[in-house]
DNA sequence: AGACAGCCAAGGGTCAGCTG
DNA sequence: CAGCTGACCCTTGGCTGTCT
C-alpha cells in the first residue's frame, strides 16, 4: 500500500488507470477513446471499449470536472413538479440537456435564495436556467455574487442584467379580453394569485394581471380581481369552495380570465357545481394550454406556450453564454397563442 | 506529412503523517 | 494537540516522439 493509501471504497472503483493496463495501452489512450477524440485506431478503440465494459468502467465526472472546469450539470431552478405546468417545461429541458449528454440538477424555489445561490456557484454547476422564482428574480439578481455564471431566465419579466426568454402574454390575452367584449360580456374578471382582501397585490407580480387591467381600462370597463390563496394547497377542495363563496357572495361574472389553467380548472368545477353554463352564462380562459384542457367538456380555452421551442431556445442561450462569457446580453421573446375552444365561443 | 500514442503537469478537496 | 505539508484521487490538454 502506498505511503498515504487509505482502505477506502473509491479505491475499489475502475479507473482509467485500470482501463489502460488491462487494454495494453495508457491511461492517455483510453481518455482519448471515452471523449472521442481523432487519433486513435479503430482496432485500439474497439479493444479499449471492450475492456472498459468488461471492467464496468464509468467515467469518473469528478475527475473530470477536476480538469476541464466543467460538471456537465445545468442547474434548473422551478416550482414544485405538482404544478403541471413546470412538470411540462422539465421534460422539455430534459430533453434538451440530455441531448448534448447534460445532467440536470432540480432547484426548487421555496428554498431560500441564499441556498439556491450557494447551490449553483461555478463548481458545482455549467450553467443555470432560472424557470421559477416569479416575484423574486431581481432578490435573486441581486445576491448573485458570481455573476460570471452562465444564467439564463424564462420569464414573463424582461431584464437588463442576465439572458432571458421572455414569454409575451400580452396579444393573446388582450385577445382572448376582446373577444368577451365582442360578445357582449359586460362584467369580465381576473381570476389570479392572491388574497380576496388583498387582489390588487397581484398587479405587482407580472404581466397578465396589468394587461387585464390595461384592456379592461382601454375599454372603460370596471378591473375586477379574484385572488386565489396560494397557501391553500393546489389540490385541495378549499380552492374551489373559497371561488364558489366569491361567487355566491358577489354574483359571477359573464368572463372570466384565469392566471393559468389549474385555476381556471377550479374556476370551471365551482361555476359547474353552481349550476352555470360555460360559456352561455360565464366565458371562460385558462393560461398554459396544458393537455387536459381540451378534454373536459365544454373544451377550455387556453393561452398555448411553444414550449419545446422555449426551452430550446434557452439552452441554446446558456451554451451560447458557456462558450463565451463575453457575449453581448442575449434576450427573445416568445408570443403564445389563444386557442379558442368551446369555453369562448358565445 | 500525417496518424497514432505516450509523457507530464495541473486542477481542488481530503486526510495521513510530520513537526514544533 | 494544533498547524502544516504533501500524497492522493482521476482525468485531460498540450506537447513530443515514433512509425508508416
Amino acid at each position: 500500500m502506498r505511503p498515504h493509501q487509505k482502505e477506502d471504497s473509491r479505491l475499489k472503483n475502475v479507473t482509467i488507470v485500470d482501463v489502460a493496463e488491462a487494454a495494453g495501452v495508457t491511461a492517455m489512450t483510453v481518455s482519448r477513446v471515452m471523449k472521442g477524440y481523432k487519433h486513435v485506431s479503430p482496432k485500439t478503440r474497439e479493444k479499449v471499449l471492450r475492456v472498459a465494459g468488461e471492467m464496468n468502467y464509468t467515467v469518473n465526472m469528478t475527475a473530470r470536472a477536476l480538469v476541464t472546469g466543467q460538471t456537465g450539470i445545468i442547474a434548473v431552478i422551478t416550482e414544485h413538479l405538482n404544478h403541471p405546468y413546470f412538470a411540462n417545461l422539465i421534460h422539455h429541458l430534459e430533453l434538451q440537456l440530455a441531448s448534448q449528454g447534460y445532467v440536470m440538477r432540480l432547484l426548487y424555489t421555496d428554498e431560500e435564495l441564499d441556498s439556491l445561490v450557494h447551490s449553483t456557484k461555478s463548481s458545482a454547476v455549467d450553467g443555470i436556467i432560472v424557470a421559477g422564482l416569479h416575484g423574486r428574480v431581481q432578490e435573486y439578481l441581486r445576491r448573485r455574487t458570481d455573476e460570471s455564471q452562465p444564467c439564463v431566465f424564462i420569464s414573463p419579466e424582461s431584464f437588463s442584467e442576465a439572458d432571458y426568454i421572455r414569454i409575451d402574454f400580452r396579444p393573446a390575452l388582450t385577445e382572448a379580453i376582446q373577444l368577451m367584449i365582442t360578445a357582449g360580456r359586460k362584467r369580465i374578471a381576473y381570476v389570479g394569485i392572491g388574497t380576496l382582501d388583498f387582489p390588487h397585490q397581484m398587479l405587482h407580480w407580472e404581466g397578465r394581471p396589468s394587461t387585464y387591467r390595461d384592456e379592461m381600462e382601454k375599454a372603460g370597463r370596471r378591473v375586477e380581481l379574484i385572488g386565489v390563496n396560494p397557501s391553500i394547497e393546489i389540490d385541495s377542495p378549499a380552492r374551489i369552495e373559497a371561488l364558489k363563496d366569491y361567487f355566491q357572495t358577489n354574483g359571477c361574472p359573464d368572463g372570466l380570465v384565469c392566471f393559468h389553467d389549474e385555476i381556471a380548472l377550479h374556476v370551471f368545477r365551482a361555476l359547474t357545481d353552481l349550476g352555470y353554463r360555460i360559456p352561455d352564462e360565464v366565458m371562460l380562459v385558462g393560461c398554459d394550454d396544458l393537455p387536459f384542457m381540451k378534454f373536459i367538456e365544454p373544451p377550455l380555452s387556453s393561452i398555448a406556450e411553444p414550449m419545446a421551442e422555449i426551452c430550446a431556445l434557452a439552452w441554446k442561450f446558456l451554451q451560447m453564454r458557456i462558450a463565451a462569457p463575453d457575449l453581448p446580453l442575449q434576450c427573445a421573446t416568445i408570443t403564445p397563442q389563444l386557442m379558442v375552444r368551446k369555453s369562448l365561443l358565445a
